[in-house]
DNA sequence: AATGTACATGTACATAAGTACAGGAACGGG
DNA sequence: CCCGTTCCTGTACTTATGTACATGTACATT
């Protein structure tokens, strides 16, 4: 379970698996699923090539380890986030708190778009894509009804494409604003005068 | 302008070079931006391997060019949209029916989600992928203030990654229910009866 | 018809990547 | 200390891919 660097030579084949998934997961994060290759996960977990290929019967196996990594660690995020979930309805402030951490955490999103990539053009990762997803209407489902619970995730998806492609989110007041109007639910009052625009209308 | 079939040998230029940009396209659409080879392009276009490294000095290019031609088609789409968003406010019907023509169209989905996955991974890419999704946050900042229309953005984006990797959306009512939430109006009067659930409590 | 130019084709070569494997090193048990 | 097993390493082979280029072909010009 430790987390300090391999020894070279050394016989440690359980934290040499997790390394060489730790690595393809960092690679997976910041150059996208297609350019992970052995040779630059043996560069990255200092290991010698031959070890990368030891533990996975081939290059897509080691891939889909770890997307399965990612998806993991997302799963567990969510998890973190649930209980936040429950006052919602009455103050969102906490729930989009936890939602702001994920959506300014590049490791997350690019990890999620990772995921989302891989079930885009590989019908086995499909499920996998879409497990956080599930996993996050069925979260929200036990307090607002599944429509929304859908459109929320689906909002969510958007913005950590967003996120991913600009480098930051619309903010925590627009965030905020957003969520509720898809939960159906009115904005709690705040300390601070919101500029709400309740008419729909261009400000400008 | 035509698209029939190229005559191989026959010497025209531009023809095969839209040829091969198309055939790019259709991979890219297939299977991804990280699956274009100049190979696949070729056996797709029916041209030699040759004409594939003529028109453009790498592949990436190549690539470029066939990303480019997407981001066009994606652009004309939406202008084809914009007309309908002026009855946005009063009755959604023909701006809804629009969109899902696109969610409706798995090259146009694909299309987009492979520009955002290239704009992830690809820095010189970003601009491109952001493009349809500026100008869609314009088009309907015409309408409604800037906030809404960038929220119904992120939703749409999100909607595209769903329909792509669940292979449907979320139904036109519920897209419909869902935008007009994001717009902050009021559904309209409809002529059959709506299973609206104005609390927010779940159904079941 | 002759001919030069621009285009098209296929081959060839260099590089990168997946994978196999032979040899060596560490560890546990005698 | 010896030895067998398991793991680790690096090299070598095969395939895929990008790219260069020599050759061939169509077409415009004369």
């Amino acid at each position: 379970m430790t987390d300090a660097p391999l020894t070279p030579g050394k016989r440690d084949p359980a934290r040499r698996r997790r390394a060489i998934i730790h690595a393809a997961t960092e690679i997976i994060v910041a150059d996208g699923p297609a350019a992970l290759t052995h040779r630059a996960v043996a560069a990255h977990a200092g290991v010698a090539l031959g070890s990368t290929t030891q533990y996975f019967s081939s290059i897509d196996e080691l891939r889909e380890a770890a997307l399965n990594q990612l998806a993991e660690e997302i799963d567990e995020s969510l998890a973190a986030i649930e209980p936040f979930f429950k006052t919602l309805k009455t103050d969102p402030t906490d729930a989009i708190t936890e939602l702001l951490k994920y959506l300014d955490d590049p490791r997350a999103v690019h990890a999620d778009i990772a995921l989302m990539s891989s079930g885009i053009n590989t019908p086995s990762m499909q499920a996998l894509a879409l497990r956080w997803s599930n996993h996050l209407i069925d979260m929200l489902s036990e307090h607002i009804d599944r429509e929304r619970a859908e459109a929320i995730a689906i909002y969510l998806d958007g913005a950590t494409m967003h996120a991913g492609l600009r480098g930051h989110h619309p903010g925590r007041e627009a965030i905020t604003r957003t969520v509720m109007a898809l939960a159906g639910l009115p904005m709690p009052p705040t300390t601070t005068p919101t500029t709400e625009n309740v008419s729909g209308e261009p400000k400008e």
